[in-house]
DNA sequence: TATTGTTATACTCTATAACTATA
DNA sequence: TATAGTTATAGAGTATAACAATA
């Protein structure tokens, strides 16, 4: 697309205010390409955007399913099959909690967060958009992010 | 998640140099908000993602099938399906071009372009994390993310 | 009785491969 | 022969609902 896309288009569909829809075309186009990146970096290493999504979440340790559920913002019954397949992968293991036996915790393996770490790693995202910018630029669109972060969620990915 | 998720987990799988990594979690941080936000706002339409990616794709005009697979990046076997719902639903139609009988021309109808244009008014993205930012902050990032943006896509979404 | 996780079902999106109809 | 789109198939992810095991 050119110029089109982020000059015109909000206007006419847009009731906000210029500056604003502007940004908020920017901004969409490249969160586009960053997940677009980080899919096709997840691909690499076999995995799907939700089990790159889950080994993420279990960086900061064991969690129980209904955890995982939350952080996917997904029904808990499709956490399920998801654990299944990463079990049968070997990316993670699944064990009843001793304290209360319904719950079921979820632990990446070596091999699970070595994949994950693959996949952030292999992030051409920080090396392209982000290679453009300065020092002093980075610096201050970390400042702005930090104002724009949500208080609870998303969280790793 | 606390500070933790993007002051200590980068500097630790990441090899990048730490002002690089913490803007690469906190954009994806960013980043994930938006998709969700995008999800919900095309949901509430009766949406799928997809589906509000190609209304927005044809707001620029009809478009054969091969464009649209192009700009979702998947296969066009793919686009047989998605615009086979879309259409049984009056959001598209479907038509033969008439250079050239191979190729079918996607145009969005009227229920399909306002459909897309309540999903992007919908974004509560604009309101939330960018009405933080006073006008000052949002034209500085509109001028980081200009330089942020792809030379061709992933344009309109 | 409430909660965790599972199963069953149906739908959307996805890639692969074989097919058709045009060119 | 090459290209646009289709069909068939298999797999992943999704929501809904009914279920088992545990609390």
């Amino acid at each position: 697309m050119t110029d089109v896309t982020y000059a015109e288009r909000p206007a006419r569909l847009d009731r906000r205010d210029p500056l604003t829809a502007q940004v908020l075309e920017l901004f969409w186009m490249v969160s586009q390409a960053f997940f677009d990146n980080y899919d096709e970096a997840a691909a690499r290493h076999d995995l799907t955007r939700q089990q790159a999504f889950i080994l993420a979440h279990l960086l900061s340790g064991p969690k129980p399913m209904r955890s995982l559920a939350e952080h996917l913002k997904c029904e808990p019954s499709n956490i399920t099959g998801l654990v299944d397949r990463m079990e049968a992968r070997g990316l993670v293991t699944r064990e009843p909690d001793p304290e209360d036996r319904r719950v079921k915790n979820i632990t990446a393996t070596d091999l699970g967060r070595a994949s994950f770490e693959a996949v952030w790693s292999g992030l051409t995202f920080a090396a392209e958009p982000l290679g453009a910018l300065s020092v002093r630029e980075r610096e201050t669109l970390r400042d702005l992010l930090l104002r724009m972060v949500p208080a609870d969620g998303p969280a790793d990915g």
